[in-house]
DNA sequence: TTGAAAGCGTTACCAC
DNA sequence: GTGGTAACGCTTTCAA
């Protein structure tokens, strides 16, 4: 017997249209590749062919194709189980390309223990599943992880984080110099840099970000201030009275020449200078502007803050493409691309008044 | 020549290992899949393979197991690629279920104008490529995709979406009466429910969670109340003068006997009760409480709105159990689960004053 | 304990 | 134009 059988149904591979037609596999799987013409194969035979597939309800084993080719048609993106960055834009930016390229995009979520374990390499890495790897800002990347990816043979690309080869990341220096030359340009003088704590080394967009807003401020001849707010509230009752508001709020209401424009870090900055500013009844932005970093702007906070948009959805898309290029021409390191920052006006920015 | 290479490098198989120790094929793997004992095979023999394997830096093929067991190891995700409905626990929750049961996760965005096009299936249904489907959301599926997946012979789960088999979803009908008797509980009686206006068909938890709040409403002898909002701002310009914020506060200016409590379909209405409040002095939870539908309690926003918390996390493992069921006896229908709604209390619910 | 061999579904080369 | 056939890497049964 030749055919195998799924749920009581026959099994359809391309020998059952073979047997179905009274043609050779041969035949058939040239038909069904596209090289029927160039094989010169019958106009009729082939209409005999895809018709027969498409009765039969035939559809090709992905597994059978790439244990022949030797390539699985999918990427996995890696990335630590706690401390997952996955913006919707990037998942977006990842697929889109990688389907454009006929390739999937695999998840394998790592446990961070994992890392540590020199010894020990999840099973996505274990195995020979996929054709490259997409490795998502894991903090703080064990040196011993990377070589043991390295010994993989397989290619990788990695994604938010700014090594000099093989990465895909934002370009959050001159972000960082944008920010502040937007709000320098709008007439401000006294503007504020405004960070948070992290409990875990510093991420290269925490370092960056700020650093292009001290050379802006130095080119200006302007004085840097920054601010760093507690670390983001672990606990649901630590949220309840909430320290970053608190430390927002006595910063603008004691700091002697209070500063008329604020760069936030992010998201999480932004809504303590908000909140605070409410409870300060400054008015935004009139007595204080604001402006953050942001995947995008977030419309469902009703202000529509003015957001330095870190692209998301072109690094995913340019780390495919990255990722495609060491895929056909392995073993070449290949240098970094900066996907640049984008500014997208909103409401919370107006020159200083008074 | 037994052996192929890749980058230049051999291509380590398990044939390699064989060659290696100078065993045959069947024995290394053996040795690898851990039927050693079963087969009697000596210790030092297993050691010799092991050794050998670790040597060369031997990964199984997943392709060729695929291709002998039938099975790949992967489930898909597939939704719509405009409206995707994808929290990071649902995600956690699918991928977590997943590893455990040495699976992935494979996602496929589908085009929206695919799901119209009766004729078109998308590429990774019309190749066997995974185990089963994971279908999330997609508004309103229409029929004819239904009937092709179910041709496919593939199992489908699923994903918040309230059909009778085969699905995973939150109950969000007895979740809405939770958060109407929570606020009853707390002593109000003029308790509205705040939805949106939509551009499609409604999804299954804007009718239930609606229909659970009218169903506690009659129970407790209240007038039941409803609001809806303009449809969320599509675009920048909209949400520079926010329509939604200002129905809100135009409602709570001009309604005689102002609510004193608020049920808010999602995030989004809860944002602008937040701001239509703010901008008309009115005290959160003094003069007005709210309660929220969400898939967590959102510490970022700085204030920890009391949360009717959909379970996502939980979603995703039950969906993944129920497709493992569907994987392993084909063919049946299963009793869709709802996942039950938990309440999260946060700081914006209190008893009414006065 | 170990080895030989068949087969999974595809592809591609090489005869006819 | 068409049809054998080997090979991809692995699993498993059956002999030895």
């Amino acid at each position: 017997m030749t055919e195998g059988t799924y749920r009581g149904k026959p099994r359809v591979t391309a020998a059952s249209i073979a047997v179905h037609t009274g043609l050779s596999r041969a035949t058939v799987t040239h038909v069904l590749n596209g090289h029927a013409d160039e094989q010169r194969i019958r106009r009729e035979t082939q209409q005999k062919v895809l018709e027969a597939a498409r009765l039969l309800g035939y559809r090709p084993n992905a597994s059978a194709r790439a244990l022949h080719t030797g390539k699985t048609g999918t990427a996995a993106l890696i990335q630590s189980l706690s401390a997952a960055y996955l913006p919707e834009r990037l998942l977006l930016g990842l697929t889109e390309a990688l389907s454009e390229n006929n390739m999937y995009l695999t998840l394998a979520e790592v446990p961070d223990a994992v890392l540590d374990d020199r010894s020990y390499l999840p099973k996505i890495l274990r195995e020979h599943t996929v054709d490259g790897l997409i490795i998502n800002r894991i903090v703080d990347i064990p040196d011993s992880f990377i070589e043991e990816v390295n010994r993989l043979n397989t290619p990788v690309t990695f994604l938010n984080v700014n090594r000099p080869w093989d990465a895909v990341y934002p370009d959050d220096f001159n972000g960082g110099r944008m920010a502040a030359n937007y709000l320098i340009g709008l007439g401000h003088t006294r503007i504020l840099y405004l960070g948070s704590y992290v409990n875990c080394p510093l991420h290269y967009s925490q370092i960056d970000r700020r650093d292009g807003y001290r050379e802006a401020m130095f080119q200006a001849g302007l004085q840097q201030r920054e601010l760093l707010l507690p670390a983001d509230p672990p606990t649901h009752i630590e949220a309840l009275n909430d320290k970053r508001v608190q430390v927002m709020r006595t910063y603008l209401e004691n700091t002697p020449y209070r500063p008329t424009a604020i760069v936030a870090y992010e998201l999480a900055e932004a809504l303590a200078v908000l909140h605070a500013a409410h409870q300060l009844q400054l008015r935004i932005p009139q007595d204080l502007s604001l402006a953050m970093f942001h995947h995008h702007m977030d419309f469902r906070l009703c202000v529509p803050v003015t957001t330095f948009c870190n692209g998301m959805h072109i690094v995913g898309r340019e780390a495919v493409s990255l990722l495609l290029q060491k895929i056909d021409t392995p073993g070449v390191l290949v240098p970094s691309r900066m996907v640049p920052i984008e500014l997208i006006e909103g409401a919370t920015c107006s020159p200083p008044t008074g």
